[in-house]
This record gives C-alpha cells, structure tokens and sequence, in this order.
DNA sequence: ATCCTTTATTTCTTTTTTAAATAATTTTCG
DNA sequence: CGAAAATTATTTAAAAAAGAAATAAAGGAT
C-alpha cells in the first residue's frame, strides 16, 4: 500500500518524466518477456501503438535492443525485440578472501570472458592486477563496457561508494573505488557479496525467483552471511549494517568460534569451517584440518565417505534451523542458499529441510528453500547485476 | 538504489500522470511543512510559480487545504497554505481485545470525536454497536468522512480487505469489512493493530520518526507484536505473516506461556502478562492474579511499591534484550516501543536499554529506543491513518 | 483474386509543463 | 515621503509527449 514519500529524494515530474517512465517499462518488458513485437507491448501496456514505435526507435538508437524477425499469426510478420546481447556492457570484479574473478557480461547477464587468480592481502598488489585485467577488457571492448561492479567480503557503504572495512584482509577504509575509478574512468559500484548475490538472483535468477518480490539469500562460505530483498530491493538498514543474522544465537558449543569468537552464533554452527571441524573431529585429524579445503570434503561425500557425509549432514542441519528463525521473522516467499554447498544439495536437501521445520514454531509461515540458480559464479554474477540493474532503473537514456 | 519494478502491477504514464505525480508532491510539502507560500514551494520543488498556482487552485476546490494570510518579508505578502482541519475525514475503529474506540479525525490526524465501549465476543452485537455509532459520525460529518480505518488484534490479509483471525475472541474469518462496507457505503480498510501503530507513527509521529524511512514497533500488550517498517513503507511479508518476532526463542523458563503455548517465547518473557505473573508470584497471590489489571500495577510502581517495581524491571529488561535480536538482524534507525507500558517510560526506559546493549553482540548497530509519540491513543490513531496516507500517496484526485 | 487480420507509421489533437510578460503589494533607502 | 527593489501571484503563449484516427504494409483464409 501506501509508501511515505521522502520529500528530500524525490524529484518533480517534468514534460520528459511521462516519457522516462514509458521508455523504463518497455524496456523492463523487452528484458522479461523477449522476444516480443511492439503491437504486444501495446497490447499489454496500454500504450498507443505510435508511442510504443517512438519509444522502441529510441532504444533501437540506444543499441539497448535488437530486431529479429517473427513469424506471421495471419497478418503482417512482426519484428521482434529483444535485449542486444553482442556487445559486453559491464565489467564484474568478483574479489574473494582468496580468489579474485574478473569477467564481462552482455545487458542478459550472461558471461562472455573471465579469468581469475588468487587474492593478495597486499592491497597494491591485488589492485594493480585488478586495474591491468580490467583496462585489457575495456580495450578489447571498444567502448561499450558502461560501468565497473565489485562485490567483495566486507562491509560497505554503498550508497556512497566507500568500502568500510574486509576484515579477512585486513584492509580497513581501503580506496578501492576510487582506485579503479580513477584507472579506469569508468563508474564503479561496490557492494557486499551477499547483498550483490541476492541482486543477481533478482535480476538475473530463474523466473521463479526473480518474480518474487520478498527473499532472503544466505550465502554460505567460511562464515554465514544474510541478503534480504523487500519488495524488490536490497535492504540495508542504518549505515549498511542490516543482515548480519549469522551472528545470531542458535545453542552453545559450536564446533568452531565465529569470527567475533562466540560458539554460540549461527556461523559457528553452520559454516564452512563448522563442516570442516566436525570432519576434523570425527577422523581426529586435529592438527592437521587447516590443510583441508572444503572442496575437498565435497569430493569425498561423493564418494560416499561416511566421515565426510555425517559432518555435511550435521551442518546441513543447522543451516536449515537458522534459517528457521528467519522464516518467521520476516516470512519471505522464498529462501536461497548460494554458496559451495549448492553442490552438494542433492545429497543433503532434507536435511536443511528438516532442520527449518523444526526450528518454526507455529506451523507457519511454510517453509520453502531453494538453492541459487545462479551456477558457479553468484557472486561475479552479483557485480554484473550491480552495473545492468542501474541500466533497467535508471529512468532516463545516457 | 535500483528497485526491480514490478510489471504486473505497474501502470504506463499517462499524459495526467505528471499532474498527479506534482500535485501528490505538493500536497506532501503543505503537510510536512505548512504553512507554506506557492512561492516557497515553487522555489524548493524547481517547479514553474504557474504550475504550482494551478494544482494549488485544484487543491483548494477539492477541499484538501486552505488558505491562511502571512507576512510580508518585504514584498507582496504570501498566501499561505495548510491542510483544511475543519471537517473529519476519517473514521477509525480501534477494535480491540477488551474495549472498542471509534473517533474521528481531521486530514492532520487529530482525534475530533471519540467513544469507546468493551467488545463483546458476540460478533453480531459488537458489529451492530460499531455500525451505530459508526452511522452518527457520518451523519454528523455530512459527508465530508471518506472512509473506515479499522486495527484489530489478529491475523489480516489487508491487500485482500479480509480478516484471517482473531485469536482472542474466537473469530475465524469473520467479515467485519463486508458487514461495515454494507451497511455504512463507505470503503472500509482493515489491518492489524501493531502494522496500523506502525503507519500512524509514520505518518503522524513526531518528524524525528517520521522522517525515518527504516524503523521497528514493538507494541507491548497481553501479547507482543512487532511491525517493520522498510523505506517508508510497511512490511508484510507472504501472506501478510511478517513480524512474529514475538514468537522468537530468547530464553527458557519464563514466567507465562505464550500464545502458542511456549515457555521459551519473547512474549512469555516481556509482556503485560509475564509482568502480572512476576507480580503475583512476588506477592505469594497465585491464584488471585487474573483480578488485577495491568493499569494496577502501573499506578503501583509510581507509588513506589517495591514488588510492582521489581517485577516491571526485570520485564522492561527482557524487553530490551528481545529489541537487540531485532537490532542486530534489521539494524533499524530506530525502535519504537508502544503499548501502555510506555506510561511507565520514565521509571524504566534504562532497564530496556541495559537488557538491549547486553544482547547485542559485536558492538554494532548502535542501540537507539524511544517510547512511541502517539500519546494515548495509538492504534486509534493506526486506524485513521490506514485512511489519511491514502490520501497523500493516491495518484489522482477522487 | 479478394477480403480480413495483424503490424507499423503518419498526422493531428489534447494535456501539461515551462518561459516570459504582467500585475499586485509591501519594504527599503535616498 | 516617494521611487526603486523585492516578493508573490496570474496570464499568455510555447514546447513536449501521449492519444486517436487514418494510412500503409504484408501475409493468411476463403
């Protein structure tokens, strides 16, 4: 219903607003429902045809959108709409506590290059690399990359473009944008990894989740972090800080201390490293379990390892009691689990599953938890939506 | 930033859709900001002075503000605009567990006309007396009331204008917006009772909280519930069951049950009942409890009794910690406690934050409480806004 | 071969903002 | 004390964009 207008934000509407809000809609319309023709954009708008034409012109000019031909349902042939997706229109950094990917994508989302190498906790370092892959795929693209995204394991102020702190590295108020801005000439956004991935499942997801305009994304990797979508945007709270429901206590005696040193927060429970300590335990391998990456205890679930399995088994549980909790606080339609444990969800979706119905208390809200859609790469795919949802938004051309 | 637009529910710009985008505006400024001249607004908005005078003038003849005289600050001396105060035009219902308040309120949310009397389980006889009276007003208003707000302790589906349940009473499904719309010919909107406390301190709250665009109610009463309030605009969440945060784990052992029947909820722990139950158990009266009310103990503690006194700290203490798992999940700009527990603020309000401070973890978000600025009457005021913040969030006028 | 359907464009009208000129009324300053 | 400057509001004519209707294009149905 009714949503209180700040005053200080909004802007007038001008004789040009009618036609930004036009153009917006058509285009948000080509994005979704493509390929369609201009009379069935007028159809389900309501727009005069002649308008839909001026607008479609527009975009046309734009290079946003291309024609295709359409088959004839009795009548003249249509031509047909659809996002231009030959050229690379943003560039994603992807900079992890230990690798580092950098790709380009089409206006769709979709990966044309990418590379990666490992993160070095010297802040020059990395950066240099960074703006060198970066100024060579700019080169390559002639002009059409419009825009930088960068997700990374920190907090950040968004919103002004300042990274605040990645604790992991060490690096505190690191210059990262203003860096690459200044390397490159190009805007760049930052954003934390879990809001970026819980973008990309917005805008980039599989229908049945970028149709959902209330979500949560729980990014599972050495810690827990948590992205919550409201009505279709990313909520940030007061100073960005919102969504740090991995500190949340769930019981005592975690396998492992969290990263502010509590055994009793959900990341204690139900991390990676949780997965790791409790496999660690189990095959008394104590000193040795810093030399196990979790990839490895992937494979040898697969294998059928008993060890391997009951320690993924024991943490899929937890993971699914705190997302109990979330469940019903804040009653999303959906849950998402990105993460590498997305790998392993065939073998161990019940017993998230199981864990989240034991956790609610009154028998609803229901529960209902999906892995990302995203493939491999949710968090490069997060930076590139950080770039295309702003080309979707944005009301006016250039 | 981008908010992902719905295209299902969106409509096209039409050529109006400026006039109302502008005029929407304008009404915002003469409320948030009245008295103001047409030329203070043209100068704030960058809108035309022509522009301005025009929806000014279709302002006035819709009767939703008036003209007052200024001083001239050496010049032509303004005409200076404010609401129109001088006719309700809202009626709103505040149906609760014990008593029902019908009022009336002007276009700023002050209360013209109240009555309350004490709910009857009997539906029919408690619609009957709020169809009667409700029936008077609008007589009386000759017409100027435009709709029925109506906050009730229950379960609603107020997108649908359908009541799911009132626990309390024993109503399942009943129609209250059916039999009010009938026999009143008057929309009538529907929402619980902690959403509509949310709404009003949005819109009628004191600046300091409504120019807030994120922030968390608790209202505190048999029971406890929570509403979220996400960039201006009330959170729901699927199938409009968001905010049972009262439901959630923060202990064991408390003095009541909960609802649900939970020794373990927050709502065993900090609401009007556990207060009683820690009373009466202070006091060796155990079987006499259910006599006294909570007004009682109020009037108790401010006489200095020490039992009334030890048993409304410790609550206002668990208070506290409950509104830190809040805190560190949503970080929120602010947390607003309402119900009557505020009455007791002064004596109190040092407990909610110690218990606060202690639950929240890494130091961050910072702790931020205030009792609600409603006065008296809160959800009566809830109720009037579910129909006022129509009012100046509609797009066009009638 | 003709008519009908579907798609797209062109032309002209209406709505609304905007700029510029005009009017009204008061303070300021010589 | 009176003219100039300042502030507020209105009137008139213009530019931008949607909308309606006519026109054009191209294929299928009979």
């Amino acid at each position: 219903m009714a949503r209180r207008i700040n005053l200080k934000n909004i802007n007038v509407a001008r004789s040009n607003t009618i036609r930004d809000i036009n153009r917006q809609i058509i285009l948000n319309y080509v994005r979704e429902e493509g390929p369609v023709s201009r009379a069935y954009i007028a159809r389900v708008t309501d727009l005069n045809r002649s308008t839909v034409s001026l607008i479609v012109d527009e975009l046309l000019a734009a290079e946003l959108i291309e024609e295709v031909e359409g088959e004839s349902s009795g009548g003249r042939p249509p031509q047909l709409l659809s996002l231009k997706t030959t050229k690379a229109v943003a560039l994603g950094v992807d900079l992890g506590k230990k690798m580092t990917i950098i790709g380009t994508s089409d206006l769709t989302g979709k990966i044309l290059e990418m590379q990666e190498f490992s993160t070095s906790p010297n802040f020059d370092k990395t950066m240099s690399r960074i703006v060198e892959t970066a100024r060579d795929y700019i080169k390559k693209s002639d002009g059409s990359i419009e825009g930088i995204g960068i997700s990374l394991p920190g907090l950040v102020e968004s919103w002004k473009g300042k990274v605040v702190n990645i604790p992991h590295l060490g690096w505190h108020y690191p210059e990262i944008v203003e860096t690459i801005e200044k390397a490159t000439r190009l805007p760049v956004i930052v954003e934390n990894d879990t809001n970026a991935t819980a973008l990309a499942e917005l805008w980039l997801g599989r229908p049945e989740i970028s149709n959902v305009r209330d979500f949560v994304v729980v990014l599972i990797h050495s810690g827990i972090g948590t992205g919550i979508v409201f009505d279709g945007q990313i909520y940030r709270g007061k100073d960005g800080v919102a969504g740090e429901f991995g500190h949340m206590t769930i019981g005592t005696n975690a396998p492992v201390a969290c990263a502010a040193g509590s055994y009793n927060c959900w990341e204690a429970f139900a991390s990676e490293r949780a997965a790791l300590a409790r496999y660690a335990k189990l095959t008394g391998k104590k000193n040795g379990r810093n030399q196990m990456i979790f990839e490895e205890l992937i494979k040898l679930a697969f294998t059928g390892d008993k060890n391997a399995t009951k320690a993924l088994r024991e943490t899929a549980y937890y993971i699914g009691l705190g997302i109990s909790n979330l469940i019903q606080g804040l009653s999303p339609e959906v849950t998402i689990v990105a993460g590498k444990f997305v790998q392993v969800w065939s073998l161990f979706a019940d017993d998230i599953i199981k864990g989240a119905e034991s956790g609610v208390c009154q028998g609803y809200p229901a529960v209902k938890i999906m892995p990302s859609t995203l493939g491999a790469y949710p968090t490069l795919m997060g930076s590139f939506s950080l770039i295309l949802a702003n080309k979707f938004t944005s009301l006016h051309i250039n």
